[in-house]
DNA sequence: TCATATCCTACTAACACGATAGGCATAATG
DNA sequence: CATTATGCCTATCGTGTTAGTAGGATATGA
């Protein structure tokens, strides 16, 4: 059970506008040298943040990237949730394909299953703003003399 | 963020077992029929489960499956880790392989954030036994008249 | 000795994922 | 107004993983 890349590349890149603040917009090239992203993976990334309202843009040439709200009204978990889909869901197998979305009473305890522990993960991540994730990252780069960031 | 079927083929594999406990062992061809599972990949399964210590087998004529512990001592947990290895965790992507395995100190608040939600999920998992499941399938079958499972 | 099993390895088709490419649309700037 | 810098959009591609197949060796009970 793994995080996508592109789910991670998307965290890293709303982290990165919320320590650029100040900078005011992020052209997708500079967020992608600084986050060592691919560019143009990046600019994919950024059209699917920018569908789901969590940045926003400016075209043209002095354009770029800027965060649609404040970095502590977004959440770790809603830019998950944008990316991923379901936090944590059972599969779509070959079998469920050939039911066909009839969800069969014997499915339910299954369905209970991955619904609660989806829901402990929502908890978790709901939880931890992106405004916390960006001191943290702050907060490394100071104590390691690493400023790369 | 989706289990994948073969985790999913195994955990009902396991639940079927405890479900027909009395019995005796369960040849793997019964149990695909049983479940509705690829009879040749549920064998690949019940390789692992037993190589992970969850089942036991006998061979040759009349043989099959059996659990290795009572079903209230296996934890859902436990089979998934199986499965899947880390119950959630980081990407592996290719920038990561470039880097080598140096977790550079700004992967640091990331590596805590995934640590968080595995913790969350493995409680979740840990507490749930099969033989829980087992009992709400039986349950979930009864009320609805479906015997089929 | 035959039927019924597990056990083991190799292979393959389909799909998802990560990434790349090219070009159009828009806006600032000299 | 031309140029340049940017976002926007779609198509494509290589590779690895996943889900599933296949064939046979090995063991065991009747």
């Amino acid at each position: 059970m793994r995080v996508s890349s592109k789910t991670d590349y998307a965290l890293r890149t709303v982290i990165d506008l919320a320590l650029h603040m100040d900078d005011g917009v992020s052209a997708a090239a500079r967020i992608a040298e600084r986050q060592d992203i691919p560019v143009k993976f990046l600019e994919q990334i950024l059209m699917i943040l920018k569908a789901g309202g969590i940045v926003e843009s400016k075209r043209g040439a002095g354009g770029g990237y800027f965060l649609a709200d404040p970095p502590s009204h977004i959440s770790v978990a809603s830019v998950m949730r944008l990316m991923e889909g379901r936090l944590f869901g059972p599969p779509v197998s070959a079998q469920r394909r050939r039911a066909g979305s009839v969800s069969s009473s014997k499915e339910l305890p299954f369905e209970e299953l991955w619904a609660n522990v989806e829901a402990a993960v929502a908890e978790n991540l709901e939880k931890i703003s992106i405004s916390e994730m960006s001191d943290r990252v702050r907060k490394h780069s100071h104590t390691s003399l690493d400023f790369s960031i």
